[in-house]
DNA sequence: TCTGGGGTCCTAGGACCC
DNA sequence: TCTGGGGTCCTAGGACCC
């Protein structure tokens, strides 16, 4: 049987979800993301923003030029997750087989389900219907025999609509697409690709491998071919959860007073700390992210002795490889970050000759973190902090 | 115009082991 | 005294996506 995947994509999200809150942001460009008077960027624009050249990704301050009368929201990361978790529960009514691509779209793998939901145009009306009403947003379904199919009809159904492409008919579909419509072709890979004469993803099917491999590198060249030639996995990988965790900021102003960063850093460890508790993993490696005011970004990694999860472990770590980095460049800084990677499922034997008693699984820190951890659920992220980040607080 | 924050995947070199 | 080849782990950086 044919696969069938579906590629769900909620229209303009976190615009649609602050519209929802405040219905008097209906109608009017609004633009979600940072201050545009600060360092802010744009992180969704409604369709009334992009009439005026407003964009994700771009700097806040630019968007206000571009358009003055946007109303500028915070966003909450909080109410985008509630949001999101209610949609996700309404496409596995339809599917057991379902994979969240990021807070606002999944795929679905809805083969064999004609019995029950009809046909594939049919079942998707199903589905769009039922997140309009039970999660007041719409949504546009692609239809494809694999995932990067279903992805890029998505984009055509966009908004509000539903776009399928018949089994076989892939290729076909992509042709006479501009370059940047196939995930994986940024602005690097297409500037590339232009310079060989490529503008439509027909003309990179059919180009000779050769200059494509001198170009993108043997192994990006082959599988960005395959894609340009509509075949794709139809595979879903469901239920494997966050490969890496991590945290930063950037700040008003560029600095590189040690306590200033170091007492960040630990407050972003923390932050980390809770959310790898919460995801019972372990992680056997901390690494930092530095940006210096040039922009230059650098990022450091440690392998941990023993797999843990515990604050004070990370931040350890962490100030360990920040004290390292401005060593070796004493610059100022706009941007720290710290993350945990490597993560374990589950804790290896222990040897006995290690010394786990404070660092390692079950230790003093993971015990101490977790402590705080119920804490701060019952009574608030400042009702408790760790020594050291109380000085520091000057963010 | 001046660039956030959270991720994934890939490449490439060096260390180390057999 | 002139040095192979394969495998794995670790680290750093970069492209890309939302």
């Amino acid at each position: 049987m044919k696969p069938v995947i579906f590629h769900v994509d909620l229209d303009a999200f976190f615009v649609a979800v602050e519209r929802v809150v405040d219905p008097s942001l209906i109608g009017k460009p609004v633009v979600v993301g940072g201050s545009p008077d600060g360092r802010g960027v744009v992180t969704s624009a409604s369709y009334e923003a992009r009439v005026f050249g407003v964009r994700s990704a771009m700097s806040a301050a630019v968007a206000k030029r571009l358009c003055p009368e946007a109303v500028f929201v915070r966003g909450s990361r909080h109410l985008y997750g509630k949001f999101s978790r209610q949609f996700m529960d309404v496409l596995r009514d339809f599917s057991p087989l379902v994979q969240p691509a990021s807070i606002d779209e999944a795929y679905m793998d809805m083969t064999g389900t004609d019995r029950l939901f009809g046909p594939p145009v049919e079942a998707a009306t199903k589905i769009r219907s039922r997140v309009t009403n039970e999660v007041q947003l719409t949504a546009s379904i692609g239809i494809g025999e694999s995932k990067l199919v279903a992805k890029v009809a998505s984009n055509v159904a966009k908004p509000n609509g539903v776009h399928e492409v018949p089994a076989g008919a892939s290729a076909a579909f992509f042709a006479p697409m501009p370059l940047r419509a196939l995930p994986g072709i940024g602005p690097k890979a297409e500037k590339g690709l232009r310079m060989l004469g490529i503008k439509t993803l027909g003309q990179l099917a059919r180009f000779e491998i050769g200059p494509l491999r001198r170009s993108l590198g043997v192994n990006h060249a082959e599988s960005i071919q395959r894609r340009a030639r509509g075949i794709g996995s139809a595979e879903l990988s469901i239920g494997q959860g966050a490969k890496s965790i991590s945290a930063e900021t950037t700040f008003g102003e560029d600095s590189d007073d040690m306590d200033f960063l170091s007492g960040t850093l630990q407050k972003l460890s923390e932050r980390v700390g809770v959310r790898l508790r919460k995801s019972g993993k372990f992680a056997r490696s901390v690494s930092l992210k530095l940006r210096y005011h040039d922009w230059e970004t650098i990022s450091r990694q440690v392998t941990l002795p023993a797999p843990a999860d515990g604050d004070a472990t990370i931040t350890t770590a962490g100030r360990e490889l920040l004290r390292k980095a401005m060593t070796k460049r004493k610059a100022k800084v706009r941007l720290v970050g710290v993350g945990v990677g490597n993560l374990t499922e589950q804790v290896g034997q222990m040897s006995l000759l290690e010394d786990v008693a404070s660092s390692g699984p079950g230790g003093l820190d993971s015990r101490l973190s977790g402590t705080m951890d119920k804490i701060r659920t019952r009574f608030g992220h400042d009702a408790i902090q760790r020594g050291q980040s109380q000085a520091k607080k000057r963010e």
